[in-house]
DNA sequence: AAATTCTCCTGAAGGC
DNA sequence: TGCCTTCAGGAGAATT
């Protein structure tokens, strides 16, 4: 599933394709993402691209006339792909210039594309945003103000976006552990010392993945795309009853705020 | 206000 | 082999 780390690389490999590029088509099969797309054949007509660039998990493609806000949910991808390449199943839209398209995949269609002709960063959905996680503005004091305040736990305050953006629950997950932080523990009784070090953790595993996705993902002309981080890589996601790469305990998972939370019992407190 | 639960959807995995 | 069931998961909305 994209995370922050896919989201920025996605966001760097389609900028140079489209930015200064005039649209002549856009094709909508499928309306009904997560909520109904606009009419993009109309609003986007000979509209070019100004720029690229991201809030959060949010894509913002900007034009003259306004800006369109694309998210990829959790199964969805954005490719460049040449005009005649046949469209798969949900394959829902594409935005073509000449030759190329931009085209947007969502099996599962948790994604979203949303129109604003105002500042997009006052968009009802990203107006209350919390901080980037790779910014200043996030750091171990203001993450101490929310959490010392809050007895939910620290998994689901760094996973509420109001807290910051672009954690998901692998890399939550792996920040955790890479802390010793035990997920469940409630926010209020983690020290500053540990959320700082939580926080540069967070901030790191971030940087790695985005710096894989670089690599990895740097063609995205006609390329299926392999995820920003390995499965090699993970301590603790997705490792249920195996044995902790440090200590050799048991993994153990748990639902906390109707996500699956693995983490090891010994390492983490 | 904060915490919890529900919701959208489909591919993958598990059971028999 | 194949059909049926179960479930993950981002994040807004609804509910407690």
């Amino acid at each position: 599933m994209p995370e922050l780390p896919e989201v920025e690389t996605t966001r760097r490999g389609i900028e140079p394709h489209i930015v200064g590029r005039r649209i002549n088509r856009v094709t909508i099969r499928q309306p009904r993402l997560r909520w109904p797309v606009p009419p993009l054949d109309k609003l986007l007509a000979g509209q070019r691209v100004k720029s690229v660039s991201r809030r959060a998990k949010y894509i913002l493609i900007e034009f003259a006339n306004g800006t369109l806000i694309v998210h990829l949910g959790m199964s969805g991808s954005l490719r460049i792909v040449n005009t005649n390449t046949p469209s798969r199943p949900h394959d829902h839209v594409e935005l073509c210039f000449g030759k190329q398209c931009l085209r947007l995949h969502d099996p599962r269609r948790f994604g979203a594309m949303l129109w604003t002709e105002g500042d997009p960063l006052k968009h009802p959905r990203l107006c209350d945003l919390g901080p980037e996680p790779l910014s200043n503005a996030f750091n171990g004091e203001s993450l101490y103000r929310i959490a010392k305040n809050r007895r939910a736990p620290i998994k689901s305050l760094i996973m509420d976006g109001k807290t910051v953006v672009g954690v998901g629950n692998i890399y939550a997950t792996e920040a955790l552990f890479a802390a010793g932080i035990h997920p469940q523990r409630a926010g209020n009784r983690v020290s500053l010392a540990r959320l700082e070090i939580l926080v540069d953790e967070i901030k790191k595993v971030l940087d790695h993945a985005i710096e894989r996705g670089g690599t990895t993902l740097r063609d995205f002309v006609n390329e299926t795309g392999t995820p920003g981080y390995f499965a090699q890589e993970l301590m603790v996601y997705g490792r249920a009853g195996e044995p902790c790469k440090l200590c050799g305990n048991q993994i153990k998972t748990r639902q906390i705020g109707q996500r699956a939370s693995a983490y090891c019992s010994v390492c983490q407190r």
